[in-house]
DNA sequence: AGCCAGGCTAAAT
DNA sequence: ATTTAGCATGGC
């Protein structure tokens, strides 16, 4: 039916690339001659901001594009989202520092594993760490003539092959143990990654803390970034200090309730809300 | 040199 | 029930 094609022009408004590949909720982008390059599956894919949408190429030719426009979710709603986020100073000023941010929807795995690998590490580190992983135990992608090789996110089961020591020569240090048992329960379906999304946030929260190395704030990444809870409200350093200087200026106020306050205040798509306050955090002055 | 990084966990209060 | 140290590693 659907004719193989290796490029394919996506129709969107308001998408910052730069703003959404880079603002640390996935770590395998590259900026490279005006476009971003990366991996999505089985995939390489360059992408570039054109006037009304965005340009997509692949090494390889594609048949069917859904793969490509259910990562980018180009089909979301961003105005909606906006119109939804409270109506405080905080909250413009974020959206007016990088309107045009969005939320991917990753694989519930690659999101899940690099976020395991991402405590107390920086986000260039996180970004080394995961190319290594997949360096070493990736599968090997199609790319253009002439560009370096490019390899997969390894699956869990390639990794619950693998031995602790050789994770842990990817310099994950102290994590290695939590990505290998991990890997090992995802493998043997003891937690059924693909189906979170079924279930009520709390429901798949609780799911997600059963893995080792994955407290609260590790699950809400997968549950907003992976599996589509747009609730799901992550909150790391930068997130609290945003939420103490920006909500709370000159007062001392303790974590929790600056959690009580997260989980209450920023409505249905407080996730999204979340990515900006972060992003503004990282990116102002 | 010392501190901190998109935290989690077990042990100690 | 809440707080705290330890956990590897690398960049600044």
């Amino acid at each position: 039916m659907s004719a193989l094609t290796r490029q394919i022009f996506l129709p969107v408004r308001d998408y910052d690339l730069a703003a959404t590949l880079a603002s640390g909720q996935a770590f395998r982008w590259q900026a490279r001659d005006g476009g971003w390059e990366g991996i999505i599956g089985p995939h390489w894919v360059r992408l570039q901001t054109r006037d009304g949408g965005i340009f997509a190429e692949t090494a390889a030719p594609v048949a069917d594009w859904t793969w490509l426009k259910n990562y980018l979710q180009t089909e979301a709603d961003l105005g909606a989202v906006l119109k939804a986020f409270p109506d405080d100073e905080p909250m413009h000023a974020a959206v007016t520092h990088c309107r045009g941010l969005r939320l991917l929807r990753q694989d519930p795995w690659e999101c899940l594993a690099s976020f395991i690998l991402s405590s107390t590490k920086q986000i260039v580190q996180i970004q080394q760490i995961v190319a290594l992983l997949c360096e070493r135990f990736g599968e090997r992608v199609t790319t253009p003539p002439g560009r370096a090789a490019a390899f997969s996110f390894p699956d869990c089961a390639a990794l619950a092959l693998r031995s602790e020591r050789e994770l842990r020569d990817c310099r994950m240090g102290f994590r290695a143990p939590n990505l290998l048992r991990a890997a090992q329960m995802v493998a043997r379906r003891e937690i059924d990654l693909a189906r979170l999304h079924t279930l009520s946030v709390a429901a798949a929260r609780h799911e997600l803390v059963r893995l080792p190395g994955v407290g609260p704030k590790i699950a809400n990444c997968v549950l907003l970034f992976a599996s589509g809870f747009q609730s799901a409200f992550p909150v790391d350093v930068w997130v609290m200090k945003a939420l103490r200087e920006l909500y709370f200026p000159r007062r001392r106020v303790g974590e929790k309730r600056i959690h009580q306050f997260a989980a209450t205040h920023f409505g249905p798509h407080a996730g999204y809300a979340q990515q900006y306050l972060f992003h503004y955090m990282r990116t102002k002055k």
